[in-house]
DNA sequence: CTTACAAGTTGAAGCCACTTGAGGTTCAAG
DNA sequence: CTTGAACCTCAAGTGGCTTCAACTTGTAAG
């Protein structure tokens, strides 16, 4: 009777339920009583447990940092610091990511604008700029869609 | 005796063996002519190919990106539009996570930042940052590694 | 020539974090 | 009572490789 529906915990964690049996599976949620029928019924601690872990994934920690973290809510003795360690580690991740992503949004912005820029005319048969992507030294882009003067 | 083994290939495309046999099994690069004793011989042109893929993959191509995008170097007649078309859907995608990424440092960076200062007199037992991560509203940072008063 | 060892070969399995599918049971509304 | 949504289990699929096991080939030193 009491107690939430794996779809109801799905929704309040905004998850699915596919993922709620799945970190079952792998030991990250308890085993939770069932009704008679054999379904599934969750409490508030529950949901609790699910938010913690759905929100470190969504802070992009693996499985095994969550499950980690999880373990330090549980054992509050030595809990703060530690946390702040494995956070920190990956905040380091995160900005060595966001560095690399942002090199290549601009190199990928750099490609568009050559084709809008250099082969607006039409789309010639002698385009260059595929051509960079296939050699190691930097980009010339100097005679993409070239006339056919060659 | 001509010709790059898969190691040389490997080493000038910056990949692994591995790699490049799985790319020749999924049909992305050809298979090779073989040596006497059945070892891949490769040219400069699959030096070529597999720099362009590498590249691809790095700018955040998919695979099956990847090879529509090597396809299109062959069939040079419509090619600079429709790499144009993928590498602009492309960005969108790149600055998308760009957005997120950066929304996610921020959130660590205020976590760890929180650990600092709040938590610095040593690891109390009550510390409420963690609790953070288990509840839907937005963050009460107030009496983390609070005194033990209650 | 032998010995050793690096580098090559194959096919299959493992990794992460889920998602999807098949095939069946249970629940709640009309 | 019937319908259809939501649940159940177990297995396999996803992407993009990496790793493993067990073997063969190539090469340099002694």
């Amino acid at each position: 009777m009491s107690g939430y529906k794996i779809g109801e915990l799905a929704e309040r964690t905004r998850t699915t339920a596919s993922t709620i049996r799945y970190y079952e599976q792998i030991g990250l949620l308890r085993r939770p009583d069932r009704q008679e029928g054999n379904q599934r019924r969750y409490g508030e601690d529950d949901v609790a447990r699910l938010t913690f872990i759905r929100r470190g994934r969504a802070f992009g920690f693996s499985i095994e940092q969550v499950r980690t973290l999880a373990s330090l809510v549980q054992d509050r003795s030595r809990s703060c610091m530690e946390a702040r360690d494995i956070a920190q580690a990956h905040l380091a991740d995160v900005r060595a990511k966001l560095r690399e992503l942002k090199a290549l949004e601009k190199s990928i912005a750099v490609f568009v604008a050559a084709c809008d820029s250099e082969c607006a005319g039409g789309p010639g048969p002698d385009c260059v700029i595929l051509d960079d992507l296939s050699v190691s030294g930097p980009a010339d882009r100097s005679g993409c869609c070239k006339a056919p003067s060659a």
